[in-house]
DNA sequence: GCGAGCTAGTTTAAGTTTCAATGAGAGGCC
DNA sequence: GGCCTCTCATTGAAACTTAAACTAGCTCGC
């Protein structure tokens, strides 16, 4: 993804349209490796998910994020901000996993903007029957192949780098993005 | 996403559908510190790059491909595999950049099956473009939030996952997707 | 040299995600 | 009350992804 033109790397006071710090080599094979990872294990959970539950992994996500919150329901907004998705791409998702039975919408009483989303008992039997297969993948894939040392350190990376994009406010924007 | 149901966590022999192994509240963490940090940086860069260069992430990456290339110029069935995506994927997705005129195809006079995309010199130009800015939130978002060890480690850890998931044959299925 | 089976790549249709636009309620200010 | 603005959530169109057919060319054994 990186150095496409002349290296420069004199450090600078990066002046707006200065050129940039290009990634040293060994910042160029961690970020291959890290897209090429995680692009394949996203693959490879969405497509056992679609086979074995009929959802992607998002739709999954909301599935477990509801049976965990207390009364198994989430205001919308909530449920989005939790699962780190748009307000307008939850609402096509629970659209769908509505058709499905396996989530409904009620109305919020304390707001009448607001909508509930809440898992069913049926969504909760899909959750219950994927649940198995899909820790076992997440384990092979991740856990089983990592020593307790590397699972503890690379909770920590993925804190940080989180932390750094947390969109702080609500739908505020990010600083760097200009 | 784990832990729905009763824990029994004794090790066993694993008989096809016995109680798996949940993961511990560690791992659980960090799984979801994981989805979570990769959900938001990859929505990120999408966004960034589409506003920038016009395309998302994925596009971008197959552009650096064929600029890295010999010839700035790769076999279809090699840039699919070198960028982890599935043959019909990148059908659809060169059809959409040799329409911005950044890509062309060429028949492989060796394999008459056979094409060759390649990047054009305007494709080049809009790779120059875009990269400083690409580059400049990849260090933002990751290399200068981490440690040069913790970089070194995630780099490590990146490379095992993927490893684990590398389709083997071309397209062989991995063995415990069942 | 020809038929079975493989490989390269595309296509179709269905599903998902994005962005911008919309409607409708909440909240503040005068 | 009336008005302005912000938030909650949905919608529709366009872009993207996926799985499953499908075409065409290679290759190997007989």
């Amino acid at each position: 993804m990186e150095r496409m033109s002349t290296k420069k790397n004199a450090a600078r006071t990066e002046a707006p349209s200065a050129e940039p710090r290009w990634l040293t080599d060994e910042e160029q094979r961690v970020w291959r490796a890290y897209i090429h990872a995680t692009t394949l294990l996203d693959d490879t959970l969405d497509r056992q998910l679609q086979r074995d539950a009929g959802m992607p992994h998002m739709y999954y996500g909301l599935l477990v994020q509801l049976a965990q919150a207390p009364g198994r329901k989430l205001r919308m907004t909530e449920l989005a901000r939790s699962a780190k998705i748009t307000r307008s791409r939850l609402s096509h998702a629970v659209a769908r996993l509505e058709k499905n039975g396996w989530v409904r919408r009620q109305d919020c009483p304390s707001d009448k903007r607001g909508q509930n989303a809440f898992l069913t008992d049926e969504g909760f039997a899909v959750l219950q029957e994927a649940a198995p297969g899909h820790v076992s993948l997440v384990r092979k894939a991740m856990f089983d192949r990592l020593s307790e040392e590397q699972v503890r350190r690379l909770g920590e990376i993925m804190c940080v780098i989180a932390d750094g994009l947390e969109p702080t406010g609500t739908g505020a924007d990010l600083p760097w993005l200009r």
